[in-house]
RNA sequence: GCACUCGUAGUUCAACUGGAUAGAAUACCAGAUUUCGGCUCUGGGGGUUGAGGGUUCGAAUCCUUCCGAGUGCACCA
């Protein structure tokens, strides 16, 4: 049984003999002992009052009591005002440890929940193809590369969906571009990443356009109507008609400017780690979702209007009227989307569909799920939004157009780049080969970048600094590595000096800064519940931290070699490994490694 | 205008979902250590949680009014 439920039971029967008083198990809670108090586990009294008709002091003093007497795990206790803190015998913390290394042999390892038998899809990335990834596209992809992992850790079977936006009038503009200028250039002669050169070609495009708007406004046009005469604006338009007509040339060159774009794609997801099980493509599903429309009409939850336009009234939830097919009879992006839920559900039929896209669509996804609810389709209620928040940079907001983006790519680079600059000069790796040197410098690159990006809530708007973000101390990746790196370099000595880890059963006391690591290491599974439930690695990221701080402070205060009872290095050696082992698991469900040697 | 999100040390972020004296990191200052490790550890200053009001044993958190920032409200995707 285990601590937490031990407690409770006994605080249960405490108040069925102290106050006659039953308490279900769920009406109970403890929560984690404050830093600054002794003992690991707290109980607030305050709201039993009543029931109790005595002070919360005088209720946390009586069921402290009670504990100590008929709890074998409680060793003492403390109250400060209602609070009263459960300090446990030093025996618990160290079976403690010896399950967990216990669980990290097991198949399940320690904090993973076994196979739930339900399914979850989750959309990530989804890029448009006619530009390179950039900051904002990573901050996507890790948190749905984290969450994938979460989310089997919390024992679902996940499914990695990408939709690419592969057709409109975006693609057209670098398309037009790129025949006006390309001059035939390839990726190949221009030595460029092919999405890098359709990049290039797109902001040519808006170049040019922004000149002929600026010439038309001269000749006395105003803004607006400048924006909609312009020539290269009306080609773009024209090109995206012929694309519809399935017009040869056009496709072709659509399918070659593309093809340079996944090429250049692939290499960015190979290099940050990321993969997809399947890839749904824009052009395959623009046009799905007109059948939902009618089904939609029959059932009376869309009404038509005289122009023949197709709409939905939200206005009992505060979400207005929305268009859902438009007068001509094509699809609008709603359209689209039903569509494709209801193709992926035919595809995998999932419990859950996870969507990570940017919060700046939260309107959008509030219809569409409403939509989907009140056409009473089955996975309804399994559609979730995983909205985050912009990535801001210290010199203001990102515009793509303005050039004001961090290239992903560039990023990766120089991030990449500082790790070696710094790892080589601490002089450490001489034993290793190039390659293996360059791997290294890989983890611990994407490893800062990635760490960086999913410390913060997913939900909350955060400032990207650039100069930070390489940093290797402090609520870092590196940091997080190099304890675990030292940890493996005990461990190896620990087996070359044949200590065996697993003879310390009978220990009976502890130093405080062991029982706060093995505290830390108990609350795992906890914790990767949580960041599954709220989807969020950032719970994770955190929790890693205050492990390899817990553990960094254990390694200064205590000796684990010089220490003559061979007993308590067997115990620290376990510890160290029971560390190791957790850093590396979390770490790994961000996305991240954990190096054995830097 | 309407809707949604957010305002917390100088800065970047936390706060177990209503609990204790609001914590970390960073920068700065002062020390310690160097067990296989330099990127380790300890301490210090730094806060009217944007402002006011309310709810209660108890509020950064819930309600409300202001102030400020952002996003969305296309027959674009």
């Amino acid at each position: 049984m285990n601590i937490e439920k031990q407690l409770i039971t006994g605080i249960q029967s405490a108040f069925q003999q102290q106050y006659q008083h039953q308490i279900s198990e769920e009406d109970l809670s403890l929560q984690p002992t404050r830093k600054d108090f002794f003992g690991s586990h707290t109980f607030v009294t305050f709201p039993y009052a009543r029931v109790t008709r005595q002070s919360p002091p005088q209720t946390a003093e009586t069921i402290g009591n009670y504990l100590k007497e008929h709890i074998s795990i409680v060793k003492d206790f403390n109250v400060v005002k209602g609070f009263l803190n459960i300090e446990l015998a030093d025996s618990v913390w160290v079976s403690a440890l010896e399950s967990i290394l216990q669980q990290y042999q097991s198949e399940q390892p320690y904090g993973f929940q076994p196979d739930k038998g339900k399914k979850v899809m989750i959309e990530f990335s989804s890029p448009n193809t006619n530009k390179p990834l950039h900051l904002g596209h990573l901050r996507n992809n890790f948190l749905g590369d984290a969450m994938t992992k979460i989310l089997h850790a919390n024992g679902y079977a996940v499914h990695k969906v990408n939709i690419v936006n592969d057709r409109g009038i975006h693609i057209c503009k670098s398309m037009l571009a790129y025949q006006k200028f390309g001059q035939g250039e390839t990726p190949e002669s221009a030595k460029i990443k092919g999405d890098h050169l359709v990049g290039k070609y797109y902001v040519e495009f808006d170049k040019h356009y922004k000149k002929q708007i600026q010439e038309l406004q001269e000749a006395g046009q105003d803004e607006e109507s400048a924006k909609k005469e312009a020539p290269l604006i009306k080609e773009a338009q024209e090109m995206l008609k012929q694309w519809e007509k399935g017009d040869s040339e056009t496709v072709a060159l659509w399918k070659k400017m593309n093809g340079w774009v996944y090429e250049g794609f692939d290499a960015t997801y190979r290099k940050i780690g990321v993969s997809f099980d399947q890839f749904y493509y824009e052009s395959d599903t623009y046009l799905l979702g007109k059948d939902i429309v009618e089904e939609g009409l029959e059932k009376k939850v869309f009404y038509r209007k005289e122009d023949n336009s197709v709409w939905i009234d939200l206005s009992d939830e505060k979400l207005d009227e929305k268009l859902v097919l438009r007068g001509d009879g094509t699809s609008v992006y709603m359209t689209q989307d039903l569509g494709t839920a209801e193709l992926r559900y035919r595809d995998w039929p999932f419990n859950r569909l996870v969507y990570v896209v940017g919060n700046e669509q939260d309107y959008h996804f509030k219809v569409l799920f409403s939509i989907l609810k009140r056409l009473g389709r089955p996975y309804a209620d399994g559609l979730f939004h995983l909205s985050y928040g912009m990535v801001d940079l210290p010199s203001g907001k990102m515009k793509s157009r303005e050039g004001t983006v961090v290239d992903a790519d560039d990023l990766i680079d120089e991030v990449i780049h500082q790790a070696r600059k710094k790892t080589e000069s601490l002089g450490k790796i001489e034993e290793l080969t190039s390659s293996q040197a360059e791997e290294l410098f890989q983890m611990l690159g994407l490893g800062a970048i990635k760490y960086f990006l999913l410390k913060v809530d997913p939900k909350k708007r955060m400032m990207f600094n650039p100069e930070e973000s390489v940093q290797l101390q402090g609520d870092t990746a590196p940091f997080i590595q190099y304890t675990h790196a030292r940890v493996s370099a005990i461990l190896q000595k620990a087996k070359r000096d044949g200590i065996i880890h697993k003879v310390f059963g009978s220990l009976q006391e502890i130093h405080p800064s062991e029982q706060e690591v093995i505290e830390i290491l108990t609350a795992f599974p906890q914790k990767v519940q949580l960041a599954g439930m709220e989807y969020a690695p950032s719970v994770i990221a955190q929790y890693v931290f205050e492990l390899a701080k817990a553990y960094n402070r254990f390694y200064t205060e205590v000796s684990i070699f010089a220490e003559k009872d061979a007993e308590k290095v067997s115990f620290r050696v376990a510890l160290s490994s029971a560390v190791a082992q957790t850093i590396s698991s979390g770490l790994g469900l961000l996305g991240i490694q954990a190096p054995t040697q830097m």
